[in-house]
DNA sequence: TTTACTCTGCAACTTAGTCGCATTTAATAC
DNA sequence: GTATTAAATGCGACTAAGTTGCAGAGTAAA
């Protein structure tokens, strides 16, 4: 999928920065924070925190907090649910998890705990 | 069940600020953060989050960072997954939902989404 | 190319949470 | 009960992710 189709429809103009930062979002096997992308961008953090929520309200994005303060950015392409590792932070996918309730809307869903390199560790 | 309890057999002198907190996280029924806790103690903003802390590293709290970049925290009592609505950021316990991941420690399962008067209203 | 509007960088700001340090308090020993 | 000691507390200064205001640059349509 091209990122022209990704904003097909949307109200978003397509500047050099941002085509950069959708392609880096896209190329993402997990959700990044500005930290993990800003050595690959030429963007201003403010820019960069306002391009997101862009993104956000045209509903191509999920953002979370994770537990190290941070928000994760992930673009929304096939749903899953993420495992945020309490002890070293890190993020990742969780395919085949499904949940659904009844009158709720649900955008994404996040497992705390220790990834198991920590629960050896331990 | 009493606060004496909940920390017995664990490394925790029992101050008076402590008892209190910990009543209050008892009796709550979902996750609290500082801002809806701190009026009803008299406890300094750094002397509650060094005791939260320190219930963490003793296993009696979970705690977890919601969309609206403030932490929230409940008592390990008996398990259960969280909602948080992205749009008004209430906080809720969902009971009855079961995740399991293999060589994986679960602290917690997070659900952002929108919750029902949040779905009517949009 | 002109016009209208959006995007961008910069610098200052906000705010939940943390840290250092001097003082107080709880738990144990005497 | 009193002394001892290690942990808990309050205060104020600090940290850092994320936000905001503003002036200038870039984009798309006429």
């Amino acid at each position: 999928m091209k990122i022209e189709e990704l904003i097909r429809d949307k109200n978003i103009k397509l500047t050099t920065a941002r085509v950069k930062l959708l392609e880096i979002l896209k190329a993402a096997d997990k959700p990044l924070c500005y930290e993990e992308i800003k050595n690959d961008i030429s963007m201003d953090k403010a820019t960069f925190y306002r391009n997101i929520s862009k993104f956000e309200e045209e509903d191509i994005l999920n953002a979370f907090e994770s537990n190290d303060k941070k928000r994760y950015f992930e673009l929304k392409l096939t749903p899953h649910a993420h495992f945020v590792c309490v002890q070293c932070n890190k993020v990742e996918c969780v395919k085949n998890i499904d949940i659904a309730l009844v009158n709720y809307e649900i955008n994404n869903i996040i497992i705390n705990g220790k990834c198991p390199s920590c629960v050896e560790a331990s």
